[in-house]
DNA sequence: CACGGATCCTGATGGC
DNA sequence: TGCCATCAGGATCCGT
């Protein structure tokens, strides 16, 4: 479910109200994708000092040692002071002094993960390998191409890959690149400079917008204040096969890049 | 090491 | 209506 704009929209519904609060229970439901890494019981009576973000990651700061959340394909959060009992889809819930942390994920590819430190091997092996913020001032064009360069396969599977930029999924790929007029399927390797500025570019003002919108919701997302996102209603090419495309008006198509479904305009994006 | 594919899990949807 | 196949916002792991 979630990509960058998600997780940062949910980071922001929580952050402020959770940040202080001395942790007074921990519940625990079926297992997620990895263990929780220590004794839930530990938890309690550590204080959450912030909420951060690392591509998909949520990172939860304690006083002592960081949760590091994920929301795979199908976890939301929720954080309030009132919630109903939990039901046979919440796999993690934080009770705290301001209210309760609780994690719905029917898949389970989420996962919910204690590091003492994000120095460890632990923490090293979960977010090592991920590649730049995307709207961070580190994200830059002339870098963006030279890691490109170094990759055959097509720049859809590039950017899902999260290993260059992070944060890109499935939605925003292929609407960036309709942004950025390439075709999904062409060699990372064969792109520009000018192109891959542009593409960098499109990636940057595709995600700040879903923030902007309150992410997307296809058909369960919301953020942990329980706020659907709106950016669905105006993309481009996503789930619009057979649409006609908004700009010149030919008619979307879909193709399958690595089992995932990829929207583009066969006119707008040419090569 | 780069790549393609299988895999984890549940629910919704569409065809017959 | 039921049954079965397919697909879904992610990312790791394994074999080649």
């Amino acid at each position: 479910m979630p990509e960058l704009p998600e997780v940062e929209v949910t980071r922001m519904s929580f952050a402020d109200r959770i940040a202080g609060a001395s942790i007074l229970a921990v519940r625990m439901g079926k297992p997620l994708r990895w263990p929780l890494g220590c004794d839930a019981a530990d938890l309690v009576g550590r204080t959450v000092k912030a909420v951060r973000r690392r591509g998909k990651y949520l990172l939860l700061e304690l006083d002592q040692g960081v949760l590091l959340i994920h929301l795979g394909m199908s976890g939301r959060l929720v954080f309030a002071t009132n919630l109903p009992a939990a039901g046979v889809h919440d796999h993690f819930e934080l009770s705290t002094s301001r209210g309760v942390l609780r994690l719905r994920d029917p898949r389970r590819f989420g996962a919910v993960v204690f590091t003492p430190s994000l120095d460890s091997a632990l923490a090293a092996k979960l977010l090592g390998r991920l590649g730049v913020e995307p709207l961070s001032a580190a994200f830059d064009a002339r870098a963006f191409h030279q890691q490109l360069k170094k990759r055959q396969v097509a720049i859809k599977q590039v950017l899902l890959a999260g290993d260059i930029v992070v944060g890109v999924g499935n939605i925003y790929a292929s609407e960036a690149l309709f942004m950025a007029g390439i075709r999904p399927t062409i060699s990372a390797r064969r792109l520009s400079l000018a192109r891959a500025a542009r593409l960098h570019g499109a990636i940057r003002e595709v995600l700040s917008r879903a923030i902007e919108r309150g992410g997307s919701t296809l058909k369960d997302f919301s953020n942990a204040a329980g706020e659907d996102g709106h950016f669905q209603l105006e993309a481009m090419v996503y789930g619009r096969e057979g649409l006609e495309c908004r700009v010149c008006h030919a008619s979307i198509k879909c193709l399958r890049q690595g089992q995932r479904s990829t929207f583009f305009c066969p006119r707008c994006q040419k090569c």
